[in-house]
DNA sequence: CTCCCGATAT
DNA sequence: ATATCAGGAG
């Protein structure tokens, strides 16, 4: 895809979702140690499911050392409506120990360190990292992203890691929080997996699948 | 590649 | 019944 094409799409996107972050479909949270805690919570999961793990999950554990002392089982039964949560639950404790043994009790600001949590991997890490300390390091792939941008046209890679080098060579760095918030508004409200809603999508003119899907010569 | 695993929409 | 939801580890 051309960066001209890249760069209109993010115009209109912009233009039809930067209000709707007042919507209440994200992910809540207070701080750093907060976000890296629910973005683990939140694979495989609806935000909405994770946020309501959320006041107990604190309330029992504020804080990395607290974490770190929980009693698994415990951990388990308030995650439980997320799913996986066996590993969550392994997992988030285990990157509670890691921050207060290796970090002093404060997340890393840095995808080196981050990757090195349990759990935590490229996509959560990016996800840390732009909205706990403001910082671009890449472009955050998930199923909204990795789904959108490949019927777009932004990319013909199906890896993650791929999926994140097209798009970061393809968008200015300021830009790169922006578009994996645009991207999976339009996932989730247009582009939806299993039936996207071309006739009301405000890039089909743009758009390779909408191209391929709904061409006049289709059938 | 498989497994982890529950909630929800269709 | 089946697919899918802000993935990561082995």
């Amino acid at each position: 895809m051309l960066k001209d094409t890249a760069c209109r799409i993010f115009s209109v996107l912009f233009n039809q979702y930067i209000r709707e972050d007042t919507n209440l479909n994200f992910l809540e949270f207070d701080n750093p140690f907060q976000i890296l805690i629910m973005t683990i919570l939140s694979a495989q999961t609806t935000d909405r499911t994770v946020n309501s793990v959320k006041g107990r999950l604190f309330e029992a554990y504020p804080d990395p050392s607290s974490m770190a002392d929980a009693d698994i089982s415990k951990i388990e039964e308030i995650i439980r409506p997320t799913g996986f949560y066996r590993a969550k639950s392994k997992n988030i404790r285990g990157a509670s120990e890691m921050l207060v043994r290796e970090y002093e009790g404060i997340v890393p600001d840095s995808m080196e360190e981050l990757v090195k949590l349990p759990g935590v991997g490229r996509k959560t890490a990016n996800i840390v990292l732009n909205h706990a300390y403001g910082i671009d390091a890449g472009i955050a792939v998930d199923t909204h992203v990795k789904r959108v941008s490949f019927r777009l046209g932004m990319t013909d890679n199906t890896s993650p890691d791929k999926i994140e080098r097209d798009l970061t060579s393809l968008f200015p760095k300021e830009a790169w929080g922006k578009i994996n918030f645009l991207l999976i508004s339009h996932g989730r409200s247009v582009c939806d997996a299993k039936k996207p809603a071309c006739d009301k999508c405000c890039i089909k003119e743009l758009c390779r699948y909408y191209r391929e899907n709904n061409s006049p010569d289709k059938e």
